[in-house]
DNA sequence: TTAAAGGTACTAACCGGTCAGTTAGTCAGA
DNA sequence: TCTGACTAACTGACCGGTTAGTACCTTTAA
């Protein structure tokens, strides 16, 4: 007979937590509405995390390690055209963020919650964005130098947009559960490509 | 010899709450908090306001009242055509935002904070969101009879979008504060208008 | 003309409850 | 017998909200 194989408790913890964290917020959200959640007492919770801010600090880096990283490596190592390659990034990210929607949102509204905070989870979630940010600016130059792109906009500022506009999405996604998040996805990835290319490029 | 006239207390305490909950969250910011930055007693913001979620709902009241209801009375009262119109929309949000950065990016994070909490307050920003939705979607169609907008992107669809690149685009603004906010907003209205009109259309 | 009455805008001190984090102890498996 | 993975019960700090009382101004009525 096979035995279910569970997993790990500090899994679970971490897992619950997203979930928890979107819908009540960090701060909104106790370390016994998690240990409740999973089904295990709070000094269990305090065996796997030394703090509340490290298990904060779990999220982030998952974010990061299973998300963004996997994300710039694979397009990264693409070949093709900057037009591909923004359609190639697009597509893994929206893709990721419909199997992953918690995880990503969740990203999104912790990223909002802590702005400003001046925390060291700040910091941490700012270099997340940094690098992230980095890869679309060197997208972006890709793109003015095969010419398809619009020299008027700079890069960084095209980083920032793009970056931007992402998060917006995936906020108004979560807050209009009912859209199709398909077709906002499709219309957005329009709506982008023909706002950054020159008026000629398909 | 003049006298100074100070701001009625309840308005102080609103001001002084906006930029705390951007800072430290709803959650996450005391009434004490609140209180001492005004040099005031706790009871007396209870004799100003029922509740802690009270103060909440002045403010989503107060963004409604003085940003949404006259920047859609203005624009919708405004004659031209859609590309101009959009202009005047983006123009009108951009600068009342650079002059009212803490209540409009407070807005958005406000509106993270509680999307999924099934919280009054949160129907309440929701209704809000809906109704600058609904002209939104107002200027798409007549962006689609005009015969300057593309027609294959659904009305809804354009109005969430619009929103959601405005709110990402605000939350990016506050995230990076070195940005400078006019070039950012002066790119992303044009990679807005360019990504939703016709190719052929100034 | 004046004094009582009432409302406005507060303060200091307090209350019950919740929070992050701790302590001391348990127990199965190596 | 040791250790990884826990549990029950607890602590001190803090939080939202209340209570009782005060200073000051305006209205009312003798």
């Amino acid at each position: 007979m096979q035995k279910t194989v569970e997993a790990p408790m500090k899994e679970k913890i971490v897992q619950a937590s997203i979930k928890l964290f979107l819908r009540k917020s960090f701060k909104g959200t106790s370390v016994e509405d998690i240990t409740k959640g999973v089904k295990v007492s709070k000094a269990a919770f305090y065996w796997h995390f030394k703090s509340k801010a490290e298990l904060l600090d779990t999220i982030v880096e998952e974010y990061e390690r299973i998300f963004v990283d996997p994300l710039l490596r694979d397009v990264g190592e693409s070949q093709g055209d900057f037009t591909k390659k923004y359609k190639y990034f697009h597509k893994w990210a929206t893709e990721f963020a419909a199997q992953n929607r918690d995880l990503c949102v969740g990203f999104v509204t912790l990223a909002a919650e802590f702005s400003g905070s001046g925390t060291a989870v700040e910091r941490k979630i700012k270099a997340v964005y940094a690098k992230l940010r980095g890869f679309l600016r060197g997208l972006s130059e890709q793109g003015k130098r095969e010419g398809v792109m619009r020299k008027d906009l700079d890069d960084d500022i095209v980083a920032h947009a793009l970056n931007a506009i992402n998060n917006g999405m995936l906020l108004e996604w979560y807050m209009n559960s009912k859209i199709d998040g398909g077709l906002l996805a499709k219309s957005y990835r329009e709506i982008t490509l023909r706002g950054i290319l020159n008026k000629g490029s398909k």
